[in-house]
DNA sequence: TGACCTTGCTAAATCCATTTAGCTACGGTC
DNA sequence: GACCGTAGCTAAATGGATTTAGCAAGGTCA
């Protein structure tokens, strides 16, 4: 009765390498045509007048044998020659915040609603990988899943792994550069150099900046431009503080880590808003007050920013944009245009809350 | 120079009705064999020894009619046969909580890669529908797309529609209870139930329960047992406040509305926690205090409520237990057992914080 | 002149499932 | 005995792309 015990096990009992079942194997089984067995587990045996021991016996033997339908097969024979079908995918990091991939995948769901018509049909799929280690999807490279992809939240070494490996069909890069393929990303600098101007703004003068081990093209661009910037306006660098993953918890650990061996700050940018929740947490438990000793701003990458006490100031929170410009530019090198631009720069909107707002 | 003037135009430009464009079209156009389409097509032009020209005359030709590359016959041929391949889904509505699916999709991918080997390859989508309208998704009764799906956030019109298609794979159904198929729920009445006493334990005297105008299985669910544990305890119906979404400013909107019209309450069940995050704004802007002015419970369904101030106790959020009994479910389904149980009751976990504790 | 190579291409088999047209055997009717 | 109907099944074509084996034409070398 323990639930679950099965979790691990493969769906497939069978011994690796065999080649996989097919109709005319359990035809062959059990003495009867593949036409036979198509219509029976098609579930059409009535019809077909299949005698009802026939049948029985067919479903017996596709059991036994652990028939798993090929769909491509399927997919072909089914398929009616005036409609096309385009399968896309966004392909992601397992580690990326939420929002972002629910973000994209509403909104290719959106344009794909408003393009499918009785000859062109869609189907959105997510691919995951762990980020950093876009290579073990080695099916990727495959040209036969996908029609174009739109591929975000990458590492480095996926960055890396992508300008080698050229993959067979049209990609938009979300949030990084790739010289081989069309990209969309903030506006350099933009984001860490605004963080840093609204927290100098509002009077902070020791600043931290908040972000997780692995950083992102983004992020790391991030903490660059708030760092020259800090460094420019006030002649330090700013504190940096590293949490371990990219949870709420995780930024509120490294915020307690930090005032507990005795930081200091008056001024934290997190480049996201996952963390940012986190250190508020930590801020408040401390006995601090935001604003008033410690200004706040997130990165706009959460709905729920706007609800957070104080609300909290957010600079980037482009991500609508990037996808806004992502998604017809997929579109556009599906259709096999050549004038597609290869790189786009989105200037993300800064919303001013409570967070940053210091009597005087 | 207008960015996106072509959003909406179709990837096609092919009339309608018009048969797809195969490689054989091509060929007939260009003068040559089908497989020299499909070599220069898959960029083999070179090892094939094609010509230059040739190439280009296959390329212009494809790009000019239009060519869509058919994945089923690509898959098909590329097909190893020692492997079997699963395309699975996710089914869900537009307007679910996006943290619900992305536990839900996390959960499948992570069984998904534990379950890849040389033999067996698994695809992931996303299905998404508009709340209410999954009938118009007639592809979900096409036997050639997928192995299985796990389907959730269905409005009670979707149940309806399930209840009638049965679907021609092996379905998991998520949060609500249909004959036809598995089914994974929480305990019925539980939520609801335990809320209520949650907050009357605190000593809460009028209470209230905030959801948004389209009620699921659960939420309705949720509910009937607060109504009816309250109306049992005080004598009293509890104050309805509906919101018209489900994202924090709906609730914010709706909770900002009762206080506008005079309504009074010192205890809110919201029945998710984006909800939850929009009352606690508008609670705050009226200058009442959490807990002690008004205690509010949430359900668990958003990672950020232990990070709320204050932190947000929470009845429910079984979703992770839920997820971890339906995709076990699902992979038994796609074997072909036969014992598999047709309803599987998850009791949710309750994390109580500092929202519903009063100083006496 | 013949053996051999290279270039540039094609014919045909193949992947798997589905469906249409049609066959056989048997029973019944007139 | 001719004819029809029906139950129960099969042969073969089909969908689209890829790849292997191999052909034809022209050139090189001895």
């Amino acid at each position: 009765m323990k639930r679950g015990a099965r979790q691990g096990g493969a769906v497939s009992t069978k011994v690796a390498g065999k080649p996989a079942v097919t109709i005319y194997e359990i035809a062959k089984h059990v003495g009867v045509s593949p036409a036979a067995v198509s219509s029976t587990l098609a579930n059409r045996h009535v019809e077909r007048r299949l005698a009802a021991d026939t049948v029985k016996r067919i479903r017996e033997a596709a059991a036994a044998l652990g028939y798993v339908p090929n769909m491509a097969g399927r997919r072909l024979r089914a398929h009616k020659s005036a409609t096309r079908q385009f399968d896309l995918a966004i392909v992601t990091s397992f580690e990326a915040p939420l929002p972002l991939v629910g973000q994209v995948l509403r909104a290719l769901q959106n344009a794909v609603d408003i393009q499918t018509d009785e000859n062109t049909r869609y189907a959105v799929s997510i691919e995951m990988f762990h980020a950093g280690r876009l290579k073990e999807k080695p099916a990727l490279l495959d040209a036969n899943r996908y029609h174009g992809v739109i591929i975000t939240n990458t590492l480095p070494n996926d960055d890396a792994f992508l300008g080698e490996a050229r993959l067979p069909y049209p990609v938009v890069v979300l949030g990084r550069r790739n010289p081989r393929y069309c990209c969309v990303l903030e506006a350099p600098d933009f984001v860490g150099r605004r963080s840093a101007e609204v927290l100098l703004d509002a009077r902070c003068q020791r600043l931290a900046i908040l972000h997780g081990r692995q950083l992102t093209h983004t992020t790391s661009d991030r903490l660059a431009a708030f760092t020259r910037v800090v460094r420019e306006r006030t002649g330090e660098d700013p504190v940096v503080i590293v949490s371990s993953g990219l949870q709420p918890h995780d930024g509120a650990a490294a915020v307690e880590a930090y005032f507990a061996k005795g930081g200091k700050l008056d001024g934290l940018f997190a480049v996201n808003d996952s963390l940012a929740a986190g250190a508020y947490q930590a801020i408040k438990v401390s006995g601090r007050r935001i604003p008033d000793d410690i200004a706040v701003v997130g990165v706009g990458d959460y709905e729920l920013a706007e609800f957070l006490d104080p609300p909290l100031t957010t600079v980037a929170g482009a991500n609508d944009a990037m996808v806004a410009e992502a998604i017809p530019m997929l579109f556009r090198l599906l259709r096999g245009e050549s004038d597609v631009p290869t790189e786009v720069l989105v200037v993300p909107p800064i919303f001013l809350r409570a967070s940053t707002q210091r009597g005087k």
